[in-house]
DNA sequence: GTATATAGTTAGCTAGGCTAACTAATATAA
DNA sequence: TTATATTAGTTAGCCTAGCTAACTATATAC
């Protein structure tokens, strides 16, 4: 098995705890983990057009639809017209700003937990490695 | 943001290009990515039972069944009695086995380029926080 | 010998995606 | 300037990849 392989295995292997974990954490919020990722994306990155959500995560238009319109439905986001007729931006509403705070202090613990014994240097030299493979895939 | 949560991030930004990119290579095989992983943890870890999988893979009996049925149907694993009359151990057919170390060899490419430009190093850093993560969420 | 636990199955559900086909608005090219 | 093509978002209906609840058959414990 070359390490590559390994690596992939490795990956793969970790998937299903975090998220069923993540969506225990999350489960006091009636937010599932997909809906999460899109709270967090609009905090970081500001308000987003649906297409921009869509390649950010990459998934489809469709998937993107269903997914703000139920945060709409919570009250943690809300959608303005945008540069022309056709666009909308999504953003978070007050009470969402307030929620993606609540929620970033309580997963803290978590994260920390889950990654408890390893050195900072070695998240952040993972944390590269990730975001690099990302980059090779995408382009 | 932390540099925790910006390792949780990148992990799950990661994941559905990766799996998505996997499926198309997977996809001359009529396999997706969940069956190949059941393969996978067959040819590596040899003949398990049905409980044996879904443990190691992190999800429910059903899952399993569904999974393994079809890969019996396809004629890459075979059932056999297992310590008692209830187990049923799951193994790789003479096709299967083929298939696994065609396949192996066929995903070595994608992979190496998934990961260009990464020091080995830092791959095998990767996998071990990975790995890591596992151990603390699972505990 | 009865109660309990374990292995696998069945039925039916859900999350989280997808494609195809559509509308409305905008941009482009003849 | 109109006809064509493109883009943003939606709708309908599908699929993968999981889930729980309830079941059967077998094995274990008391």
């Amino acid at each position: 098995m070359t390490i590559e392989q390994e690596f992939f295995n490795q990956y793969r292997l970790m998937y299903r705890p975090f998220i069923n974990q993540l969506n225990v954490q999350l489960e006091p919020y009636q937010l599932y983990s997909s809906q999460w990722a899109v709270l967090r994306f609009l905090n970081d990155k500001g308000p987003h057009s649906f297409v921009d959500i869509a390649n950010f995560m990459s998934i489809e238009k469709p998937s993107v639809t269903k997914l703000v319109h139920k945060l709409v439905e919570l009250g943690y986001v809300e959608t303005m017209t945008g540069k022309d007729k056709r666009e909308k931006l999504v953003h978070l509403s007050k009470h969402g700003e307030e929620l993606v705070l609540e929620i970033k202090s309580h997963l803290n613990p978590f994260f920390e937990q889950a990654l408890a014994g390893v050195p900072k240097q070695d998240i952040d030299i993972a944390t590269q490695v990730l975001a690099r493979i990302c980059m090779n895939i995408n382009q």
